[in-house]
RNA sequence: GGUGGCAUAGCCAAGAGGCCCAAGGCGACGGUUUGCAAAACCGUUAGUUCCUCGGUUCAAAUCCGAGUGCCACCUCCA
């Protein structure tokens, strides 16, 4: 079998994939989940579907995949410098419901976008306020080697204690003391130090959620969750550790000094970053782009693309069409030229189930040569484009039978996820006057009356339905 | 200011030294079909060409240098 070979943002280039257990068998696989205070926005969604395409690859290796994936449902602040608000008590205050009720709300609504996404479930999904007391032992551990220091309002890592803190971003620590854009906390002995230990504000409204530790009431700093829960889940050392291509400066970076510094030991084989969905700023001004983000107000939610009646796998689609670690520009012109693409690519399978039920003893099998490409262009670096260009390729091969092409494309769709072993003709309620009016045009074509036969397809069309003749007479589609 | 990256057809986007006079999708155009359409099917669609200029090489979209334009991260956000 072809060499998987993936870009490990660690070394900054493409290494062949060597899992660490021995046997060669299980992958243990960690990926960053969200905070759960609002709704993803699609490109919070594209990192999701990126390491949805890792994961099925792996698993289309032969790997067994371990997967664990964090809700954030805890105290975040709203800016890097351990500053600011909480996200989730705003959340709860915006909405004037509990954060508890914030946190069940948005995850529910993220599991509802991961499954229109055909994104395969983590095995172990777990929240970081079920695992307080795990964030609290790793934290005792820093503390026992001298790498933490208290401030007024929380205990802190101190980062020059880990002299390796920089390699992993590659960051040029005096500079970003010179460039000091981020205010900093008072008495921090480091521009790059982080919190590991917030104390409850001791003025002001009670927080809803806080615990007690041993350094006093409070919430756990935003790094160590991810910390200590994949070190729970998968232990000391593992194989993969994913995330959106800003994580790597501050929270992945912060994530290994919390970790690296306790195990002495290198954490996690593999790292992978997804890059940025970038939307166009102005319709003018060409190149001019933005990163989606709730503050730059190009907030699109998987839901908004569903009420512009976009197919959920349709964005799934689109973003098979570029490569994971492109900026992506997301315009609407791309998003209908996807839906068209994917459609496309639906009627064909159904074309395809249709012409297997009529037609007997035809040829069947998985065409190796095909799937040997696949696995070329998926094995290298999860070249999704190339990949896609291969089911295309097999729909338009006229030396295999319909049958040849389905299992083929079934096998390529474990890694796509397109749900082709699902896609059927939908079965659709037919209004019953626009049935009469099909009646009538029934007999007006009896009668060659073209000019009334053509009046009333303009009038099922104005009523949102396509009339398609064929030679077993009249259909009706519902336009999409 | 620091760091990383990108520039390929009308649009999206692969390709990372010879398989490239450059994949695939969308669109457009032509044809078959049709009473006419639509749908479907077939075909065409970068005309020394891969932002510009220079270099390396037998050979460059692909490597190196300079320039131009753009983006992201370093600030909550994948």
């Amino acid at each position: 079998m072809k060499n998987l070979v993936l870009y490990n943002t660690r070394e900054r280039k493409k290494i062949p994939f060597i899992a660490l257990d021995p046997e060669q068998k299980l992958v243990k696989m960690y990926t960053c989940g969200p905070t759960v205070y609002n709704y993803a926005h699609i490109g919070n969604l594209r990192t999701y579907i990126f390491e949805d395409i890792l994961k099925r690859t792996l698993l289309f290796y032969g790997f067994q995949v371990k997967h664990v994936m964090n809700i954030t449902d805890v105290g975040h602040l709203t800016d890097d410098a351990d500053r600011g608000e909480d996200k989730m008590e705003k959340g709860a205050f915006r909405e004037g419901k509990s954060v508890w009720d914030i946190a069940q709300r948005y995850t529910d609504a993220f599991k509802q976008n991961l499954k229109d996404l055909n994104i395969l479930d983590p095995n172990i999904w777990c929240k970081a306020t079920d695992h307080i007391a795990q964030q609290i032992d790793l934290i005792q551990k820093l503390e026992a080697k001298g790498l933490t220091y208290r401030l007024e309002d929380g205990i802190y890592y101190n980062t020059a204690q880990f002299p390796e803190y920089k390699n992993f971003a590659r960051l040029d620590i005096e500079n970003i003391k010179a460039g000091a854009r981020v205010e900093v906390v008072e008495g921090k002995k480091n521009p790059t130090d982080f919190a590991l230990w917030k104390f409850s504000p001791k003025d002001g409204p009670k927080r809803q959620m806080e615990w007690e530790s041993p350094w006093g009431i409070g919430f756990p700093g935003w790094h160590i969750e991810c910390s200590a829960m994949s070190m729970h889940y998968l232990g000391e050392q593992f194989d993969i550790h994913c995330g959106g291509i800003d994580h790597i400066p501050v929270h992945h970076t912060n994530e290994i000094a919390q970790v690296e510094a306790v195990t002495n030991k290198l954490w996690v084989n593999f790292w992978l970053h997804g890059e940025f969905l970038v939307v166009q700023a102005s319709s003018d001004k060409e190149g001019d782009t933005k990163r989606m983000g709730k503050s730059e107000g190009n907030f699109l939610t998987l839901e908004v693309l569903k009420s512009k009646n976009y197919h959920p796998l349709a964005y799934r689609y689109l973003l098979l069409n570029a490569h994971y670690r492109s900026q992506l520009i997301y315009t609407e012109d791309a998003m209908q030229s996807a839906q068209r693409g994917f459609v496309n690519f639906k009627e064909k399978i159904i074309q395809l189930k249709e012409s297997i039920g009529k037609e007997k003893n035809l040829k069947a099998g998985i065409h190796e040569d095909y799937v040997s490409q696949f696995f070329q262009a998926i094995g290298d670096d999860l070249n999704t484009p190339q990949a896609l260009a291969v089911a295309w390729k097999i729909l338009g091969d006229s030396s295999l039978s319909p049958l040849e092409k389905l299992q083929t494309l079934e096998k390529l769709d474990e890694v796509l996820g397109l749900g082709v072993a699902q896609m059927k003709a939908e079965t659709q309620e037919i209004p019953a006057e626009i049935s009469q009016i099909l009646e009538e045009r029934i007999h007006a074509r009896k009668e060659k009356d073209w000019k009334k036969s053509d009046l009333l397809r303009d009038k099922i069309k104005a009523m949102g339905y396509e009339v398609l003749d064929g030679k077993d007479g009249m259909k009706v589609k519902k336009i999409q």
